[in-house]
DNA sequence: CCTATCATGGACAGGACCGTTCGAGAAAGG
DNA sequence: CCTTTCTCGAACGGTCCTGTCCATGATAGG
């Protein structure tokens, strides 16, 4: 399907870059934002912006898209082995920026896309988690007297409020993966 | 202002309670209802709740209002003497309830009234939070490496995460109480 | 029973956003 | 340098929501 020769001419590439990152940016601070706002974030014609994506959620899917892909590679090489509670600490810091880069993104996508598409974009970290979790818990370092969703739920709810937070500046992006490490893994490890 | 004989007549205001009460609920689960479905939830018609709220905004506010009455007077009573621990747990029991009914109708104010109202609807029941937790910190039962500020955000991102699981139907309403307490206290207690 | 009060649907203006079309003009790239 | 490709702004139709007006009809309550 792709020539060798790049089908597209330079600058219609730089500016499809521009705006997928304009939209990344502008989304996962406001998800309603406008194709408007975008595109002139991007330093693009609202117009020029439709020439390369049919729909507003055309455009967000190719977000999501890119977003899945560049979890999906971040969290491929993180060692899951070891201690539990260190690995956990590990998949956490890296799932982390994630959260942070993406989140927005995530609810977004989750107004405009179908369920299906995001329920697999969320299966896929969510499994990760889920494994390490279930081998903490067998070996007795994670409680176990809580589901395991319940669990995943809350790690993703811990993030995310990081994140809510840095934006509102309540908190610095520095200090946010401590807080939430020492958070996420006291919930998961610490009975009374 | 109000007279002894109610100024307005029966009907009436039945609609308007009813008017609240579908509003609260809709906006529970959807912060950007219309007041089209409000309206028809209410079974109403559209006009007739013009006639008693000026505006969305207006409406909401009442909505809110009420919400935050609600809030402080469930509140009032919870005994916060004794083991920090067993006060937090009565405090986050009452609070779960209100998070559950109240949650969305909070991100729908968040949206259409000035941050200065709503700042005082935060800031009443997040006082009582703090100073509960500040004591339980000076004794010793909750941890100190984190800020206060940080695990109050994690209370209320784990209630709110509760909230929509049920409302996802992945958690039943009847075990969220447990788990909601079972998290929070762990993550606010435990250190390594 | 009678009147003031309220409910109601239709219709309308105003605004926001989406998605499309057109024509003119700029830039890429062979 | 010249053609293909892309940009851009203006403008338009469509949808949806808010807020308002009006005329008709029901109902409460004295």
């Amino acid at each position: 399907m792709t020539a060798v020769t790049s089908p597209k001419r330079a600058d219609a590439r730089r500016n499809i870059e521009a705006i997928i990152e304009a939209a990344t940016n502008l989304l996962a601070v406001d998800p309603d934002a406008s194709v408007q706002d975008i595109a002139k974030a991007a330093g693009v014609g609202r117009v020029t912006l439709y020439g390369h994506f049919d729909s507003r959620t055309a455009l967000i899917n190719e977000v999501a898209t890119r977003a899945i892909a560049q979890t999906e590679e971040a969290l491929r090489d993180i060692d899951l082995d070891g201690d539990p509670r260190d690995a956990m600490a590990r998949l956490i810091d890296a799932t982390w920026l994630l959260t942070h880069r993406f989140g927005g993104v995530v609810v977004a996508a989750g107004q405009a896309l179908p369920p299906e598409e995001l329920r697999r974009a969320h299966e896929e970290p969510a499994a990760r988690a889920r494994a390490l979790l279930e081998r903490g818990r067998a070996e007795g370092r994670f409680r176990t007297d809580l589901p395991v969703e319940w669990q995943i739920t809350t790690i993703q709810a811990v993030l995310h409020a990081a994140s809510g937070a840095v934006h509102r500046k309540e908190i610095s992006a520095a200090d946010a993966p401590r807080l939430v490490n020492a958070t996420i893994l006291a919930a998961l490890a610490g009975a009374d």
